[in-house]
DNA sequence: AACAATACGGAGACTGTCTCCGTTTAGCAA
DNA sequence: TTGCTAAACGGAGACAGTCTCCGTATTGTT
């Protein structure tokens, strides 16, 4: 399921008719206002006021997202589709380990840019959308073509290469937020990739 | 300013007079209080039901601590103490990498235990109260021990290591409370460890 | 005992969450 | 087209949490 056609059969719907054409507008434009509204003031943004700015009264935001989650995982599950095209080229790099750091400090930098919104994905592996699906599954990828290749220490699972990775994006967005300048993403990750490399 | 003077002459208290003998018992039952509720209902716990709780009005909750952050501050500085303590004997301990291992494992478990309320600290080296700077000044005793010994690279800074640290913490926090098992503190920590050893 | 200075506490304004239910609309079938 | 029904809308309002204002009470000092 890609983010384009989530509004059609919606989150978990029991795969009956498609919405209804005044459902999916409303759906697509709730989706398209949290965004901004969750990038400009946070994951606690007030989901009456998302709901006004779409035009349309809280009732039919809750009804489409019963929960806070639930809306942010929509806005998630856009914004995977760009990250993971990130990877593509790396996928058929020459240089396994190389591509694997690359790839982290993207991942860091993009869950980065979209606060704290999106942290959790990289730990969940099987949400409802795919969405964190996708990113878990990248990952897996690389880190198998770089053990392949003997630069990556055969014992570590893609979880912890995962974790440590959230953990570098967490420390970072944290940093920022309070103003301690802390080290960039690509020293951490390479501190990690150094950890986590045969030597 | 260790917890127990803290309420004398409180958070940022123009070092006048001490306070009221009423000022000071509220001071402390709120404190108290505010613990169990956040230890009990996470860091959003209601903050007028911590004052009733204490047998105070909101108003007085509001006078002492004028923002949830400054509560949850006051909070931390008792708990900090409690770790710092744990530290002691590492700083004597004759292997230095082991000690800082140790150390690290430690924190991360404290501030495991305590919720999410703590994970801000360890990136902040110098807030209001010692409170993080405890913490701070610990790691960095151990840590220059270590890169002494030559068994820690002497490139690696102090807050690169706290930053990887608060990540482990909240990594593993998350995963807990996501249900998903995810690796131990004891095994993330062993991959930084491998990660900022010399070779 | 009297008097500042200090602190208390609760009423209430305000903001955000979430639900209920009467009204409207889309889509289909005749 | 028209009429019908399931689907969806949206806003009033109950509720919960935050935070302030200010009249009242307490403390410690002379």
């Amino acid at each position: 399921m890609t983010a384009e056609t989530a509004a059609q059969d919606a989150p978990d719907r029991p795969s009956r008719r498609p919405m209804r054409a005044d459902a999916r507008r409303n759906y697509e434009r709730l989706v398209e206002v949290a965004t901004e509204s969750f990038l400009a003031n946070g994951p606690n943004a007030s989901l009456d006021e998302i709901a006004k700015r779409a035009g349309v009264g809280p009732g039919t935001l809750y009804r489409h997202f019963p929960t806070r989650d639930d809306l942010l995982d929509a806005v998630c599950a856009r914004w995977v589709d760009t990250v993971a095209a990130d990877a593509r080229p790396l996928l058929e790099a020459t240089e396994p380990a190389a591509a694997l750091r690359e790839w982290l400090v993207k991942l860091v930098d993009h869950v980065g840019e979209f606060k704290g919104l999106a942290s959790a994905l990289l730990l969940s592996g099987d949400r409802k959308h795919e969405t964190a699906g996708v990113l878990h599954h990248t990952s897996e990828e690389l880190i198998e073509r770089a053990k392949a290749s003997g630069e990556i220490r055969p014992d570590v699972t893609v979880t912890e290469v995962m974790q440590l990775t959230s953990g570098v994006t967490y420390a970072c967005g944290s940093a920022k937020q309070m103003n301690k300048p802390g080290s960039s993403p690509e020293r951490l990750i390479g501190l990690i990739m150094d950890g986590i490399s045969t030597r």
